[in-house]
DNA sequence: CGGGCAATTGAAGCTCGTCAACCTTAGTGG
DNA sequence: CCACTAAGGTTGACGAGCTTCAATTGCCCG
């Protein structure tokens, strides 16, 4: 891992992200004042359940992933973040504990943000503070989808929805990359990678086609009605 | 469902619990100036997904399920709120929309608190705007837990878990009163009732006992092992 | 004592994880 | 240009774990 300053496209990545893309120019400065970039290889653990954690993340590039350990050894993602995402946040509330593992899937840059800063900043300013709320807001969301789908899907289906979300509205032709190895996908949606490539085949059947990471959705209808 | 207004007692429940305690007096009773109070009967259905939600509730009394719904009708649940929680705060971010189904699982009595007032509120007071986001990570955790028990345990070991996160450390022989039916207890799991069932009873090797809602533990050790 | 609901138990079926073998692709070096 | 390798992905076979349905037991409250 090396550490950097922040260079002029690391900034505009950083202000064109969704956590500051709505703040005033000012708070988004006072919060970039002390912001330090480091880099990382593919699968370098950034931090791990439980150690001390005082800063929070911002992806600058590449893709990382947050998991928990089982006893056994066994890993269960609990999310996936690209370039613009957020995240570490929880610990800024928890004791400054890690609640997960966090891991680089790929060479990746991350913007640095002292959190004991940014809690202070989020005190004086309610638009930070807003915007902290609307990303834990969505943070859990996005668990609580993923528990539901867990529950209330299986495999197949949860990856037609994983299609689904990734193909605009009231469009029946669709096709598109996936921004990730299936390997990573698999893991994003609980399953093991032979399970993604079975409910693949499934899918087959409902007009949806892989070649390598490009998805061709040819009946949006049939995948719904899955 | 009646309304009312907010007595003396309600009042108690509300100061004390988990996050309005931390508040000074003044962010409190600015909170509870405009509380109304509702009653429910058991299964009453509170708000459904989907639904607009100007309002955010705390528990006073009795118990309510968050749930989603899956196409066929089965039912997914996302969490489980005893007294004293705050609940349907997410709506408050989300463009006052509800994401999930609320329903009351036994007699229960609500506080109701403006969201829009909420919010301006937290605009001015930080320390409200600070519980706020204390509430939202440790809901966003909760959910985070729950998915990755879903994907690294077995039904007994989840079980296991449930039991031995309301067993204090250090003691080896310990007894407890479930808060509600084994059917309310299999949904926060993600289970059948039998499968709940079947655990209880891999369980009983491992030294647990149920009987009716009382749950004995005989050998700590054992059950962390599991 | 009996009705009704929760809980348990049994049996059957399905989904998914696991292990192993194989295929495909890209990258490497002769 | 081609053989070789390595890694990701796919396929098959099998078993574990959970759901579902059905039947039974246990329990509370009339």
């Amino acid at each position: 891992m090396k550490t950097l300053r922040l260079n002029s496209n690391d900034r505009a990545v950083l202000l064109g992200s969704c956590f500051f893309e709505k703040l005033p120019a000012a708070a988004s400065s006072a919060i970039l004042d002390d912001v330090v970039v480091s880099t990382h290889e593919e699968h370098d653990i950034l931090f791990g359940q439980g150690e001390a954690l005082d800063q929070v993340f911002l992806v600058l590039s590449g893709l990382v992933r947050l998991y928990r350990l089982g006893k056994d050894g066994r890993e269960a993602d609990i999310a996936v973040f690209p370039k613009g995402e957020l995240f570490g946040e929880s610990a800024m509330f928890l004791g400054n504990r890690a609640t997960a593992n966090a891991q680089a899937i790929e060479t990746t840059m991350l913007a640095r943000i002292d959190s004991r800063r940014l809690r202070k900043l989020a005190e004086q300013t309610p638009e930070i503070a807003d915007a902290l709320m609307q990303l834990l807001c969505r943070h859990a969301q996005m668990a609580e989808d993923c528990l539901a789908e867990d529950r209330l899907l299986t495999a197949p289906q949860r990856v037609a929805s994983y299609i689904l979300g990734n193909c605009p509205d009231g469009i029946t032709n669709f096709s598109f990359r996936l921004p990730f190895q299936k390997n990573v996908l698999a893991g994003k949606l609980g399953l093991a990678p032979e399970a993604l490539s079975r409910a693949f085949s499934a899918l087959r059947r409902s007009g949806v086609t892989v070649k390598g990471r490009v998805i061709e959705i040819h009946d949006r209808q049939a995948l719904e009605r899955f």
